[in-house]
RNA sequence: GGGCCCGUGGUCUAGUGGUUAUGACGUCCGCCUCACACGCGGGAGGUCCCCGGUUCGAAUCCGGGCGGGCCCA
């Protein structure tokens, strides 16, 4: 059978011609060889810099990740055709928590059992290992990076600029020590920021708990956390709530601990939550902190830094939190100090990485004062241009709902070490920025011995510390480092501030907030010119990528299947700002559009690659699609520019395919040898190949090579210039469209009708008239002699009317109609005159077919945008 | 609870005061036209979430509602 069909159908069964794996594998090994993205510090050109986010270093390309690389990587490739001298680090991030819990994991041991410099060791190694598969990931992604201005984080040469940043907002006093409350995971055991915390749904109880009140009468509180009530040192109410009118100004107290605490009338207090009356503790959570300042109460630690209750909790001390929750529940029920248990659902502050319950410690940290900073960088951010606009205003609110200084410090160890040493009496020193500049290390104060030998204001003994930064500390002096700031004055000055820092627009609040605030305070000015923020990609059921709802795409799959240029047309796709769901047929259009390209490839290759001329008078319709042509890169460049490449891509792929491929090559088939066709095909088809080069750069010097390379010269589409416009015919781009509406007007009558066209008369237009021949293979003469003039052709009797009306004599009618002359009966019709065996024959009574008659013979008469085309 | 973003043919999506609302996928019809059948030509398919308002005119601007997402409480 199979046999058969193909006998019956003998369609040419090609192979896909264009392997992708083959040619995307063979251009990135040529691109590395030929180091084709080496940054040139001694440039000319003018310089456009890249901010890039260091890659984190613990583990999986996410798709999130591949999209965005993407993105920065086609405004690199566009801005060096654009005749930038393109900085584009290749970077890692490798401090912090997130590593360390992995080696935690990989080795089944805990950080704190194990020597800090072992410990270290593992996760750098652990890092590095990382970072040679993410550095191959970058290639298959077709990555424009340049190794040469390499960095990882961890790096001692990194971590110097961290401390020597640090170390002049210290000198600034920006920098101070306190004992705070601290978000703290008692899992990792350390202080973590306010940015770091995720929220979490849970399912808890509140809990209905009697408080007997001095001289009579009770109040019952509701609560979610008994097991606090031992730091229970406050009651409070609403103001307007009745129920408690006569308690306000009272005393109650504590079932289990027995201390007297006051009830107070408080706006705060939400009355129809649980029984309007809550307990006030040192400290459950964040609100309770405002209370705490408001009322003047004392910090009372009921939870230790491991998580567990406190000797102050009395029998339930050495407990952790959960099961102190419970024996305290056990306990009060025995005693009839329950009165209710209600499920509800609440909002739980968790550790970012571990997903541990946070807790609020009071303990020593180090903060920097950012509160103070707070309209230096409100208005810095005012100075960067934001893409899109509105997510600046999402830093704004950050900045508005900022109440909390930064808590640098972590008790971890993978992590640049804080450069501080102390005395016993609080006196605390950094090196000196000079002498720390001049070393080719960080300093470790754990291993290095202090600057000063004793305490230069007390003469105390001085110890260093052991806290490590936050490793916002690090990231966020990213354009310090890379503009050699502290290093190499004469190239900061060149370099300082960077061109973009793009990013995506859930790290505002941190990455975007501290690096404006680091590098303005250190720098006195804004850290780049421009930032971009990118959205996320979505599952493609359009909800966040989650492993247990089996929606996880993985970048790397799609890109063995479908290439990643197929992928990178995806990427370019996606609306700027917003969030995208994975698109399944965008990577499956985008490896047709990969096809398509390659096949006019091969011919125009086939075209050209005789040689040609410059034409010295150009045919009317290749003025027509250079105009065209000039627009779209007119179009797509100004897009380019404001960073709209998922409409310059729409652009170009529209004028590419429907406009170039569709119209232009299937007119010019017929004139293939004329050198106004070779001109117009080379030029319109390089310039489409170039665009495309940012988007798609394997398919893009995969035919550079084959057909364009011979007549431009460059090793690489990739370091060639950006088209220019080169023609306006403004006659051209109007009337040649109209050429191009009448041959697809032609195209639709003819599929309609089913029917070849031997004439075509067209009037309207002159020019152009040689390729609707050429197209159509039918002789076309311009000018219409005379009109067209219209005739009745074909009678049909209405059933309809003479059927009811006549009864049994309609079938004479019907068959005088059908067999008389129809031109006359229409005129006998129009002047009344028509009739059979005395009965009147009316135009309701007849269905007339009319037809246009041209030079005697039947015609089809088209308007095509104004022009007139007769049909013959 | 607050801020921001979104709601457009069956599905996804572009657009953003003014003729017949963009494109892709799917679907239907025709075609092996010598770059491409992973293609070409054509067709069907829309109360542009709802209700008000501004306007000569609103899918677009404003207000309110409903629904979804993100960030933050």
């Amino acid at each position: 059978m199979p046999y058969l069909l193909i006998f019956l159908y003998p369609r040419t069964f090609h192979p896909t011609m264009y392997d992708f794996k083959k040619s995307e594998a063979r251009w990135q090994d040529y691109w590395e060889k030929e180091k084709l993205y080496h940054f040139n510090f001694n440039t000319d050109k003018p310089i456009y810099s890249i901010d890039v986010p260091p890659r984190y270093a613990s583990g999986k390309l996410h798709i999130g990740h591949a999209v965005h690389y993407s993105h920065i990587d086609m405004i690199a490739r566009y801005k060096r055709m654009r005749g930038y001298e393109v900085f584009f680090p290749l970077c890692f991030d490798v401090n912090g928590m997130p590593i360390e819990v992995n080696v935690e994991k990989k080795y089944g041991i805990r950080m704190r059992d194990t020597p800090r410099q072992e410990f270290i060791k593992l996760c750098e190694e652990f890092a590095n290992a990382n970072i040679a598969e993410m550095t191959r990931q970058y290639k298959i992604l077709g990555e424009s990076m340049d190794p040469t201005i390499y960095y990882q984080t961890d790096a001692p040469y990194y971590r110097k600029i961290t401390q020597l940043s640090f170390i002049k907002m210290f000198e600034k006093g920006l920098v101070y020590k306190a004992k705070h409350p601290v978000n703290w995971c008692p899992r990792c055991g350390t202080a973590i920021a306010d940015a770091e915390i995720e929220y979490r749904k849970r399912k808890t109880y509140l809990n209905y708990i009697p408080f007997k009140v001095e001289g009579g009468g009770e109040i019952v509180i509701a609560t979610t956390r008994p097991e606090l009530l031992c730091t229970c040192q406050l009651i409070a109410v609403h103001p307007e709530d009745e129920r408690y009118r006569d308690l306000v100004g009272k005393y109650a107290i504590v079932p289990i601990y027995g201390q007297k605490v006051k009830i107070v009338a408080d706006e705060k207090v939400d009355k129809d939550f649980g029984t309007g009356a809550v307990m006030i503790c040192s400290v459950g959570d964040k609100d309770d902190l405002e209370w705490i300042y408001k009322y003047n109460l004392q910090f009372l630690d009921g939870i230790d830094e491991e998580g567990k209750m406190t000797e102050r909790a009395g029998k339930y001390a050495g407990m952790p939190v959960e099961e102190a929750r419970k024996a305290i529940i056990e306990d009060l029920k025995k005693e009839g100090l329950v009165l209710k248990q209600e499920e509800i659902e609440q909002n739980v502050g968790v550790c970012w990485r571990c997903h541990t319950p946070i807790e609020f410690v009071n303990k020593e940290q180090w903060f920097i004062k950012i509160r103070d900073l707070k309209e230096e960088v409100r208005k810095t951010a005012e100075e960067i241009k934001w893409i899109p606009e509105f997510m600046k205003k999402r830093l704004d609110d950050w900045i508005d709902s900022l109440e909390w200084d930064w808590v640098v410090s972590r008790q971890r160890y993978f992590a640049t070490p804080i450069p501080i040493w102390e005395c016993e009496n609080g006196h605390a020193f950094v090196p000196k920025f000079e002498d720390l500049q001049k070393m080719d290390r960080h300093v470790d104060p754990t291993v290095d011995p202090p600057p000063y030998e004793k305490c230069p204001i007390c003469g105390a003994p001085l110890h260093g510390t052991e806290d490590v930064f936050d490793t916002w500390v690090d990231s966020s002096i990213s354009p310090l480092y890379n503009t050699f700031w502290a290093r190499d004055e004469e190239r900061f000055r060149k370099l300082y501030p960077m061109s973009l820092r793009p990013q995506s627009h859930d790290i505002i609040r941190t990455w975007a907030f501290y690096t404006i605030l680091r590098c303005k305070s250190v720098t006195g000015e804004k850290p780049w010119n421009d930032i971009f923020v990118d959205s996320f990609i979505l599952g493609p059921d359009g909800r966040p990528m989650h492993t247990s709802w089996g929606n996880v795409v993985d970048p790397l799959e799609i890109i063995d299947e479908y290439g990643a240029d197929a992928f990178r047309y995806f990427a370019a796709n996606c609306t700027i700002g917003e969030d995208t769901p994975f698109r399944y047929k965008d990577v499956k259009r985008g490896r047709k559009l990969v096809i398509k390209l390659y096949n006019l490839g091969r011919f125009v290759k086939n075209a050209i690659s005789g040689g040609f001329e410059k034409p010295g008078e150009l045919k009317f319709m290749d003025r027509w699609i250079l105009s065209r042509y000039s627009e779209t890169v007119r179009e797509v460049t100004s897009l380019m520019e404001e960073y709209r490449y998922d409409r310059a891509i729409k652009i170009l792929e529209n004028f590419t395919w429907h406009v170039f491929a569709d119209h232009y090559v299937e007119m010019v088939k017929h004139r293939l040898s004329d050198e106004s066709t070779k001109y117009t095909l080379y030029e319109v088809f390089l310039g489409i190949v170039k665009m495309f080069a940012p988007f798609m750069p394997h398919i893009t010097e995969e035919i550079y090579q084959d057909v364009f390379r011979e007549f431009v010269g460059e090793k690489s589409i990739h370091i060639s210039s950006w088209p220019e416009p080169v023609l306006n015919d403004e006659t051209a781009a109007k009337e040649g469209e109209v050429v191009k509406e009448i041959i697809a007007e032609i195209r639709r009558w003819k599929n309609e009708n089913r029917r070849e066209v031997s004439e075509i008369i067209v009037d309207g237009v002159t020019k152009g008239i040689v390729d609707i021949e050429g197209t159509f293979k039918a002789r076309v003469t311009a000018g219409i002699e005379g009109e067209a003039e219209e005739k009745v052709v074909e009678l049909k009797p209405n059933f309809g009317v003479i059927g009811p009306k006549f009864r049994e004599r309609a079938k004479e009618i019907i068959s005088y109609i059908k067999s008389a002359n129809p031109e006359e009966l229409w005129e006998k019709i129009q002047r009344g005159e028509a009739e059979v065996n005395g009965v009147k024959i009316t135009e309701d009574m007849v269905i007339p077919k009319k037809a246009k008659i041209y030079r005697g013979k039947e015609a089809e008469v088209l308007h095509v945008s104004g022009a007139t085309v007769i049909l013959l």
